[in-house]
DNA sequence: AGCACGCCGACT
DNA sequence: GTCGGCGTGCTC
């Protein structure tokens, strides 16, 4: 062990003591919330923060990698008591830091803000292909060690060589000017054109007559030869709505000042041009761009639309193999790239001088990541442009109301919308559809109304397309006593089990699955509690898909489920739908989003209602959102698109703003209701998610949390109401047994200051697993 | 987060 | 008598 200490130095013998450089701060990808402190040798300086470094950790000193954060005794009198026993860098790993300064501190701020240690924030900021270096290969280079003068050198060594094929590689080293790592030949190469073999070329090594030198380089074939020439799109005409838009961000990207502009346009209303324009400018201006869209967006039809129109651009989405996302992410960080398109963590692409950030459907909840570091991609932009002095765009047909009000009260903030589709096309018709009264009209529950129905009949005669969509959740099938009301619930979960129809059991009439813990299970022909029938309530997509089976059984029907289904597939049937292969598309929310197919005109909703039952206060918000992205999906050409939305509630306010299109009218309702009970945007939340696998151990914990909380509130007079602990919708899941403590303060410091107390405190006693989740955008 | 140490019950 | 369960604390 005493190897790893400074003062080894002493019991090191006769060798020179080894000279010191200072300290370094060094963070981990481990729950320690805190950095760690080095001593750098000599030899190993210069070092810089944001780079990586191999030190020996914990009792056995095991090699661990970590980041460089900070440089210098930044603690000095805090630690003089201790200073001697700090441990040595062993090695530093990358020769330039892998994430820059303006980076580094987004990750600070992503760490203090979202209560993660800076270790985990660092660790999900570069891709782990990056940091194993996948898809790069070391090449050897060979290079004369001399410079020779003139010619009479080289005939010289050559003389003293007996090997003539050594002595006509030094020959070929001679004639190609190979005099330092910049001019060295390839190994195979020169081995090649002299005819030999490894062997002479190690020989000449030996005799230091040659070096031999290791370079890392990309594998080619990781590279997608995308090579696409730009397109100038001359003949997209903005119209006087678009232009004006632009102008106005176009001031701001050339201001070089921070600033967010909220692009409010409704579906189909020409927003991609605009970034795309706005791209161009800020190229123009010689910074960088990067757009960020919900993964599910980022479609070969969204890529291959950038793509034609920019030059230098760089994709990074979760479908890139290893290799292909370490090649792309090289090649930002080289400046190959002066655009970068890209899901949630694209906001952290090393892309030098960024002068823009644009986020497409900013009101997205998929920009949240759900494991740590719990950011939101959309904050963690407009931070980052505030950090690079970067403009930023926040677009969306229903942007949310914390962008929303953000316009309305902080003054970088400004408002611009396109009230109008691109060729003025009509909004579509939306047709409501109670379904109440259908089922007190006795017509049993059909997914499908007669209504709708009847308007899928003319649509499918006139060759149109067609997309149904139906929430997932809370409509799925599950299993049903009908004498008892018994229903089959997980064995690790609180949670109804889920009904599907099995082709491969024929014995069973289908299993039941857990959408939580994916457990399965054969469903018993007979209830287990009283031995009667048990019934399926079928109300899920498998259900719809029979339905539609039977009334329409030539038309072409594919179900897409964005959880049974691999990415390829899916992407493969947006193809086929889109080349006309496919009738009728019917699936999940996946399908509410970006999608665009001039000959869909008729889109159904077959229950409006189900995201209004869940116990969150955004359920209004997601309702009007889904019904507005949905209804965007039609009526895309001049072809009239209509929607019909079925619902058991028509009256609810959410569903009548959005039957009308009027998302003031919703907004202005929805914002009262936000006031009156202090949630966001007029205020602050998070939640404290603890869970355990004994049920005393985590209520125990839960006290002591909330004591904790309580304590910090009322000695620092902090603004903040404390709601639990309380169980959380789903009380268990995986055998874990979960409750919440939720905080809500009128504004972010508050919180901050809450949880920056509290992250310095002792663990909890007894320990179980706790995580914050700062403006978190579900409540379950 | 991982990992070692330590204190209690089921076994050869 | 020990093997190993997990609860607790520490990592520069």
């Amino acid at each position: 062990m005493s190897e790893y200490l400074a003062d080894s130095l002493f019991s090191s013998g006769k060798s020179q003591p080894r000279q010191y450089g200072g300290s370094i701060q060094v963070a981990f990808d481990s729950g320690a919330d805190s950095c760690f402190s080095y001593l750098v040798p000599k030899e190993l300086l210069p070092i810089e923060k944001g780079q990586r470094v191999e030190v020996p950790f914990g009792r056995n000193n095991k090699l661990v990698q970590g980041f460089c954060v900070g440089i210098g005794d930044e603690e000095r009198e805090t630690s003089s008591e201790r200073r001697f026993r700090l441990k040595i860098v062993h090695r530093v790993i990358d020769k330039e830091p892998l994430v820059d300064k303006q980076l580094l501190k987004l990750a600070q701020w992503i760490s203090d803000y979202y209560v993660c240690p800076l270790g985990q924030v660092l660790a999900a900021m570069v891709p782990a292909a990056v940091k194993k270096g996948i898809g790069t290969k070391t090449e050897k280079y060979v290079y004369l060690r001399l410079k020779p003068a003139k010619a009479s050198e080289i005939s010289e060594i050559t003389d003293s060589l007996r090997s003539r094929k050594q002595k006509k590689i030094v020959e070929l080293l001679w004639q190609n000017k190979a005099y330092n790592t910049d001019s060295a030949i390839e190994i195979k190469t020169l081995l090649a054109n002299a005819e030999t073999t490894i062997g002479p070329l190690k020989k000449l090594a030996e005799k230091q007559i040659i070096e031999i030198s290791c370079q890392t380089v990309l594998n080619v074939t990781a590279i997608s030869g995308k090579g696409s020439a730009a397109v100038q799109d001359k003949n997209i005409i903005l119209n006087d709505d678009q232009n004006s838009v632009l102008t106005g961000i176009n001031k701001e990207t050339n201001s070089e000042r921070f600033g967010v502009t909220l692009l409010h346009g409704v579906t189909d209303s020409g927003k991609t041009e605009i970034y795309i324009r706005a791209i161009q400018t800020a190229l123009k201006q010689g910074k960088t761009a990067i757009i960020l869209l919900p993964e599910i967006s980022l479609t070969t039809q969204t890529i291959s639309r950038f793509n034609r129109r920019f030059k230098k651009i760089a994709i990074m989405h979760s479908r890139l193999s290893a290799a292909q996302r370490n090649a792309q992410w090289q090649k930002i960080k080289s400046g190959d790239a002066d655009v970068v398109i890209g899901a949630r963590s694209a906001v952290f692409a090393p892309l030098p001088r960024l002068g823009l950030i644009i986020i497409d459907e900013e009101h997205e909840s998929s920009y949240k990541q759900d494991t740590a570091p719990r950011y939101n991609g959309r904050d963690a932009a407009i931070k980052r442009a505030q950090l690079e002095r970067a403009h930023c765009i926040l677009g969306s047909a229903t942007p949310c109301l914390e962008s929303l009000y953000n316009c309305k009260t902080k003054k970088h903030f400004r408002l611009v919308s396109l009230p109008k589709r691109v060729k003025n096309l009509p909004m579509p018709e939306m047709k409501l559809v109670d379904m109440s009264s259908a089922v007190s009209q006795g017509k049993g529950i059909n997914l499908i109304s007669s209504q709708l129905r009847e308007h899928l009949r003319k649509t499918l005669k006139k060759k149109e397309q067609i997309i149904l969509l139906l929430n997932r959740r809370g409509y799925s099938n599950f299993v049903f006593c009908s004498s008892c009301k018994h229903t089959l619930q997980c064995r690790n979960c609180d949670v109804t089990l889920t009904f599907h129809r099995s082709e491969r059991h024929r014995a069973a009439p289908g299993y039941a699955m857990c959408h939580y813990c994916l457990a399965q299970s054969l469903v018993p022909k007979s209830c287990p509690l009283c031995g009667k029938s048990l019934i399926m309530i079928g109300l899920g997509s498998q259900k719809l898909e029979e339905e539609l089976a039977r009334e329409f059984p030539l038309a072409r029907a594919v179900r897409v489920d964005s959880d049974s289904m691999r990415k390829q597939d899916y992407y493969n049937i947006l193809n086929d739908f889109g080349s006309g292969k496919i009738d009728i598309l019917l699936g999940t929310q996946i399908l509410a989003k970006g999608l665009h197919f001039p000959n869909v005109t008729l889109v159904g909703i077959i229950s409006a209602d189900t995201a209004l039952q869940l116990p969150d206060f955004r359920a209004n918000e997601r309702t009007f959102c889904m019904i507005s992205q949905v209804a965007g999906r039609t009526g895309r050409s001049e072809k009239k698109g209509t929607v019909y939305v079925q619902t058991f509630l028509p009256k609810q306010p959410a569903i009548q703003f959005a039957m009308r299109h009027d998302y003031n009218g919703f907004v202005s309702e929805e914002l009262k209701h936000r006031r009156a009970a202090q949630l966001p945007p007029f205020g602050r939340i998070a939640i404290v998610k603890m869970r355990d696998t004994k049920f005393d151990k985590l209520s125990c914990a839960c006290e002591v949390m909330s004591e904790r909380i309580n304590q910090i509130v009322t000695t620092n007079g902090l603004a903040i109401k404390v709601r639990g602990p309380m169980p959380a919708a789903i009380s268990r899941i995986q055998r874990h047994y979960r409750m919440q403590i939720i905080v809500q303060s009128p504004n972010a410091n508050e919180i901050q200051k809450l949880f920056s107390i509290s992250r310095a405190l002792k663990p909890i006693k007894p320990a179980v697993t706790i995580a914050v989740d700062i403006d978190p955008v579900n409540l379950l």
